[in-house]
DNA sequence: GTCTATAGGGTGATAGAC
DNA sequence: GTCTATCACCCTATAGAC
């Protein structure tokens, strides 16, 4: 609103959001919030009007932040990839890329997927609204570039192979959450997700008839 | 404890489940609870003792109820199917139909699934002791008869298949709590669950490298 | 914009009658 | 085993001084 607003806010938001990550909306107090970002309960009824108001800013924020635009824009030119099996496979690869960089994210905090989870198993009105703006058209693209690449699949199939690339990487974030109190659980590093990449680019490569690049072939050998 | 118990406290176990299912341990009062299951506040104490007991009696008593025992059961009898892929293929297939019962249920309730999730959401270290000795097992022996189905997998690419299948289930049951906000979602009907079925041998016996059965052959023309 | 003080309501838990 | 009454606590929200 104002246009040189101090920091506060931005603080209240982002430490609102981690906490909320971990605990959810009604697992934390404005109370814990205020203590953390080291400002006073009060400011975030001045800030934000309330503190659903603020979990609705928090997601609302997370949404724009782990945003995937990149099937969106690919729709917009198909006729340089659609007929080619290489660069569809190339497309395929650069969709999982973007969508991993969503819950594996190197240039944003961590929390940012497990509070995306906990919004989907705590739906409210409002919050289905933001995610049918937000959430449904991205997956929507994702699922119309698919079909682009194998056209004899269904909608409903097509709908499949997103939900398997979105479930697999959802599933990371439960489980990151739960490890710490499962011991011989690993730990989600780089050679791990590089892993999964491998996994899921090979996976819908394969689901969709379309060419393995040479740098996932390596380790490829058939039985 | 007592050898004829009455019904009351199987009614608040089963009342405080589907009501922790859909809105979580924080997001429940006891109160609510004695209210639905027309008992009083005070017998959750007297049979619980308390409001985390309950809890915890209550994914207990799911996890029990949804446990996948399958895998071990395989495991205790592999030269019958080992070394021939097509058994191999029935294995993983009747893998697969044992866990899509786990949530996409006829036997016991649909909120099952979603306190199963959402307890993997919110862990504490009881349950994460408890999800130890229950699931974890079962998740390994699965990964070990994938494994068996295609000896040149590493254990993490066997488990990258285990979490593809846990992760695609999983993303169901979160879709499902969310569709009711967001209109044009599909409903998960008996056709939906036997899509899905379809699509998840396609995609595991194709990635194991294994034979695909007739039945699951028909609509499946190369482009 | 920030802070203190407080109102007003809901919470889990318990004591004690029946 | 069941119920009522009640306690002590924590919560969100707001009023008003600075």
């Amino acid at each position: 609103m104002d246009g040189a607003a101090p920091a506060t806010k931005d603080i209240l938001l982002e430490t609102a959001g981690e906490l909320f990550a971990d605990a959810g909306l009604d697992g934390v107090s404005i109370r814990a919030i205020a203590k953390k970002a080291k400002a006073n309960i009060a400011a975030i009824h001045y800030h934000f009007g309330s503190k659903d108001n603020l979990y609705m800013e928090v997601v609302r924020h997370v949404m724009n932040q782990i945003r995937c635009t990149l099937a969106g824009e690919l729709l917009t030119r198909t006729e340089e990839w659609r007929s080619d099996p290489m660069r569809c496979a190339d497309v395929v690869c650069q969709l999982i890329e973007e969508r991993m960089r969503q819950f594996f994210p190197d240039a944003h905090p961590r929390w940012y997927g497990r509070l995306f989870m906990r919004m989907l198993l705590n739906p409210t009105p409002a919050l289905g609204k933001l995610a049918e703006e937000i959430i449904v058209p991205d997956l929507d693209q994702v699922t119309k570039v698919f079909r682009l690449c194998k056209p004899s699949m269904t909608e409903t199939e097509a709908r499949c192979w997103t939900d398997t690339l979105l479930g697999q990487l959802g599933h990371y974030v439960f489980s990151e959450q739960f490890a710490q109190y499962v011991p011989k659980k690993n730990i989600y590093d780089s050679e791990f997700v590089e892993t999964v990449y491998r996994h899921l680019s090979r996976l819908l490569l394969k689901g969709l008839d379309l060419p393995l690049p040479e740098s996932l072939k390596d380790d490829c050998f058939e039985e």
